[in-house]
DNA sequence: TGGTTTTAGTTGCATATGCAACATATAGGG
DNA sequence: CCCTATATGTTGCATATGCAACTAAAACCA
């Protein structure tokens, strides 16, 4: 055992109140309007919402693209955009293109029927969306938006 | 077709942009501190953090818990509850007691070992909580709680 | 009372997911 | 150049999940 410490202090403390707050809140009110979002979603037959978003990077880029650079905005593991591009390729959303720089891997494009489902899920997530987050105003969200990337430790979010 | 409309707006119109940009920021960072907090529980070998919020809900109550009284604050579904319930009474932590009042169901209850784990849960959960949330002091913390509950719609939070 | 509707909870089945192991290609170092 | 280490994706298998169909008890109601 240790002969010295140099401090007495809780190895290791318990969250303060206000923090054990805003942790339940964020996890209820995010699950809930994604929830929101997710079901109108379903209902008008439509997939995913992380379709949509892999659909949404690959348009934002521009230019065809490699998994590993989606894996990150995406917030996803390999393995698992693997079997999502496996489905999204079967339903003929996007297409894998062999990639000559690096023959490992390979290149995603979304296909124009990936383009066209892009924007008819638009149609319904950003209705879906507002819907979910009529209770505030735009400086609200703004505030909101700012608290979060503050604890996310995101310094300029506004770029992208 | 409507002969006369009364005005003449969008039908469903696109979400701010600082609506844009909270939804946004509200997706990426809860997902980010609550798979963090998830990682903490997964490299202790503990269970997940949906059998914390049970044991929890139970000891709350104090009392033996109907299902379809846990289900809402859980925000669970009633098949998935059922299924939870199997696994954390196979791993002996919580009992499924007869309910006298009405025999469909049945009533929850932790075992000692889990009120045991919950302890032993939190241990991790606490400091993992606690390290996710450090970027934000205690008074944004309250606004931040503050502002997710106005968009959940949620008036009174302080009590429970 | 007898019949219908609701509520509580479970389950079969198809699909989705996590994990560890795998295949293959590139990069790095003697 | 060869040998190892690392990077990029994929996959077998066990487990978890969503959905719809199901059981059974309670509530309603005529």
């Amino acid at each position: 055992m240790p002969v010295q410490q140099q401090r007495l202090e809780p190895v290791s403390s318990s969250p303060s109140d206000p923090i054990q707050r805003a942790w339940i809140a964020l996890g209820r009110i995010s699950q809930s309007v994604q929830m929101h979002v997710a079901a109108a979603l379903k209902q008008a037959k439509l997939p995913d919402l992380q379709w949509y978003t892999v659909l949404w990077e690959l348009e934002r880029a521009g230019r065809p693209t490699r998994p590993k650079d989606l894996a990150v905005p995406l917030f996803i593991l390999p393995y698992q955009l693997s079997r999502l591009v496996d489905r999204m390729e079967k339903e003929g959303l996007i297409v894998r293109i062999d990639c000559e720089e690096d023959k490992r891997g390979h290149l995603l494009e979304p296909t124009d029927k990936g383009f066209a489902m892009r924007k008819q899920m638009w149609a319904v997530y950003g209705p879906a969306m507002q819907q979910a987050m009529r209770r505030i105003a735009d400086p609200e969200a703004l505030k909101l938006a700012e608290l979060l990337y503050r604890l996310g430790g995101v310094d300029n979010p506004h770029g992208s």
